[in-house]
DNA sequence: CGTGTTTGACCCGCGC
DNA sequence: GCGCGGGTCAAACACG
């Protein structure tokens, strides 16, 4: 697949989170011009449970809720009902991780309008064969190559005789100078590999927790370096561990919620102006590792209080927003 | 020492 | 068959 564009094969929603000054700018720049919201678009306050739902390993129909809460068909031929704002090539902001692998161009292609709002089910004809890939390498193992037989062998008895399926996706788009936003699990970094046709690389991410086969996958959009671009791939089969304390309201105001409700609040043009997109701003320490620290060394404490009051700031606007 | 990251090598599918 | 690009592996390394 020469597309290196997620969106084109995953089930894709767009998400955009900025802090207040730079979707001004936006607004009054770019987006009214040059792109269109559908202005009918609804966004139900549920977004928060059902994307959490789906994170926590929901069923698929999760992912039609989310669909179709998000305006989108089923369908691969979208009618985007949202569309990204334009890219913004910003140079200044690019990130400073290494890069082995050199890009041999960096041309920019022609952005087409939908092309990052675009959604399929992994059985359309467009979805990544990297299952098919592992299978067939799993029958080459039984042929007999005797060099790897230890490792071949775990891999033989974990999927021999039944045709694996594919892991279900979905991918967000946000707005955020971290590149590896915390989602409320752990996860650990297995590859990186450097995009064609992007200055940025795009880093491999498989869930820590045993038997959990979820991966992610992120990467900084070429066409507005701004936009993290992060593919989820499966369902988790256990639970969030920042929700797993049994506490309602730790796990209501972990991190993990709130990102992800800002997520999905930022979809909507006009609420990006509410609220600061937690990885701006400039309280926030800029570090990937600082929500992975969080969890890990103070599991037992919540969020600063500046998070309390955002989330609590995007709780309250919804709720009012959607009375009556 | 346990955990996570880095990074070169490798595998596979696909197009030519 | 060959090269390319995406994805994965695993040894080496870093860090608390």
């Amino acid at each position: 697949m020469s597309d290196n564009n997620p969106f084109h094969h995953d089930y894709a929603f767009p998400f955009f989170g900025e802090n207040p000054s730079s979707i001004y700018d936006h607004q009054a720049n770019n987006t009214q011009n040059h792109h269109h919201y559908n202005q009918d678009f609804d966004y139900p306050s549920s977004y928060m449970s059902t994307l959490t739902e789906c994170l926590h390993g929901g069923s698929m129909d999760h992912y039609n809720s989310l669909s179709s809460a998000f305006g989108m068909n089923n369908n691969c031929s979208s009618s985007s009902e949202v569309v990204c704002p334009p890219p913004q090539i910003d140079h200044h902001n690019h990130q400073e991780s290494s890069r082995k692998n050199s890009v041999d161009d960096h041309h920019q292609i022609p952005l087409t309008p939908n092309s990052l709002i675009s959604s399929s089910s992994n059985s359309e004809a467009g979805c990544h064969e990297e299952d098919s890939s592992k299978i067939k390498k799993d029958d080459q193992c039984e042929d007999g190559d005797d060099d790897d037989k230890s490792k071949q062998v775990s891999k033989l008895a974990k999927k021999k005789g039944e045709k694996k399926q594919k892991e279900p996706r979905f991918a967000f788009m946000t707005k955020s100078e971290i590149d590896n936003l915390e989602d409320g699990y752990r996860w650990r970094k297995y590859g990186q590999k450097a995009v064609k046709n992007s200055p940025f690389p795009r880093s491999y991410y498989r869930c820590t927790s045993q038997k959990c086969s979820v991966k992610k996958r992120v990467e900084r959009s070429y066409e507005d370096p701004s936009i993290v671009i992060t593919t989820y791939e499966g369902q988790h089969s256990h639970h969030c561990p920042a929700t797993l304390r049994g506490n309602a309201a730790a796990a209501l105001l972990s991190p993990a919620s709130f990102l992800s409700s800002q997520q999905q609040l930022l979809i909507h043009p006009h609420d990006q102006q509410l609220f600061y997109n937690n990885n701006t701003n400039p309280n926030l320490p800029i570090n990937n590792s600082f929500y992975n620290n969080y969890h890990q060394q103070q599991p037992q404490l919540g969020p600063p209080d500046y998070q309390y009051g955002l989330f609590q700031d995007m709780v309250a606007s919804l709720i009012h927003k959607h009375e009556p």
